[in-house]
DNA sequence: CCATAAAAACTAACTGGTTAGTTAACTCGT
DNA sequence: ACGAGTTAACTAACCAGTTAGTTTTTATGG
């Protein structure tokens, strides 16, 4: 008989997922996710021992799970260009199993890290450093034109993550009817994005003399 | 003769302004922002009704400000390619003013609006109504190659508003001394981004048949 | 296999600090 | 004397975290 499964702490982290995304750390309350586990609150503190842990432990998770992805594309074979193409489709098929990513980013974003300890952040560093890796490998064997790494990551990859986040509000806007909004799928905007990086990144058709 | 009217509500917009920026909706404190302003905070309550009052306020502000000077660009006559590099100034130069907006932007996505009434998140559409906009009339110039708008005002605009609203985070993970986070000026990532958005409307050099 | 004790998992009710919002009284220019 | 502007003190609700106690699981020795 299959046991009653004690509470799992990873019901009540997917619980504070959503609970975190929807209304930001300060904006979430431990009896909501508590409740939204099903689970008494007390179990929370049990297993973590704050809202900062718990915070903590699923940011960490996250960003390892998803820095993890991306190494995975930088460590691969393939064509420079191509391997830019699955960084953006790598994110936007992560998004699509975590839908809370993107709005926790932002407000992290937002806040400066402020609640991050310093392990968590080192996670989160990984994104960024794996991204940039795969530009400079690029870079270096000259497929690519010399850019900064880090513009090609915040140039590639922040428009994904602000779409993403930005469902619900594009879909309040477009409810206005004061703006043409029209919705058109997620997959074109990130077929788009993989070519705007392509053609970003690609060196001149017909070299300069700078 | 005008009234030096004792406690300017602009003031406590200014402080309201700093404190939601690098705290959120939720995490801002009523009775910091008065004290921030240098006023009793019944005075906050007076001039505008409620917490939520006074962010709605400050917001339609800005956005309505922001709005404006995109209008302009959009009204004036000049390349369609220059537009669109102004675009991206306009928003850097327009963040240099008002360093609390990005934070604010980002948040607002994060939480789908969840704070803005109708009229408020009317004024925000207005953004992307502009850029839009600026972007439609490439288009149908045939300066520009045929591109959703809105993918096109994602695109130009999320790094922007991450990179700068980032530079506390970014601060954060170069001090870690685990990536490379070398900061490059932030002149040099306007000039990458308009850069790339050129690259990214310009149509194919050779025509292709699709 | 059982008895038992310790450890782990769990709960309902509580606590104390915090916070948005209110109020009643005061100031001062006209 | 009136009313817009201002203040200190107050209040009711909220919320992270605690506690004291119960039940379930696991380890141990005979």
């Amino acid at each position: 008989m299959a046991r009653p499964a004690r509470v799992s702490p990873d019901r009540i982290l997917a619980a504070a997922a959503l609970e975190f995304a929807e209304r930001g750390f300060a904006g979430a309350r431990v009896d909501r996710i508590a409740r939204r586990a099903r689970v008494n609150k007390a179990m929370l503190y049990y297993h973590f021992k704050s809202k900062d842990g718990l915070y903590r432990t699923l940011l960490r998770r996250m960003f390892t799970l998803a820095a993890g992805r991306l190494r995975a594309i930088a460590d691969a074979s393939a064509p420079h260009a191509d391997k830019v193409d699955r960084v953006i489709a790598t994110m936007a098929a992560f998004v699509d199993e975590h839908a809370f990513f993107p709005a926790i980013m932002l407000r992290e974003v937002a806040d400066g890290g402020a609640h991050l300890d310093r392990e968590t952040l080192t996670a989160l560093a990984a994104l960024p450093a794996a991204v940039g890796g795969i530009v400079q490998q690029g870079v270096r064997a000259r497929a690519f034109r010399d850019t900064p790494p880090m513009f090609a990551y915040f140039s590639m990859l922040a428009p994904v993550i602000f779409y993403l986040a930005g469902a619900r509000i594009r879909k309040e806007i477009a409810h206005l009817k004061v703006v043409d909004m029209r919705e058109s799928s997620t997959d074109d905007f990130i077929r788009h994005m993989q070519h705007a990086t392509r053609r970003s990144l690609a060196r001149a058709r017909h070299a300069r003399t700078s």
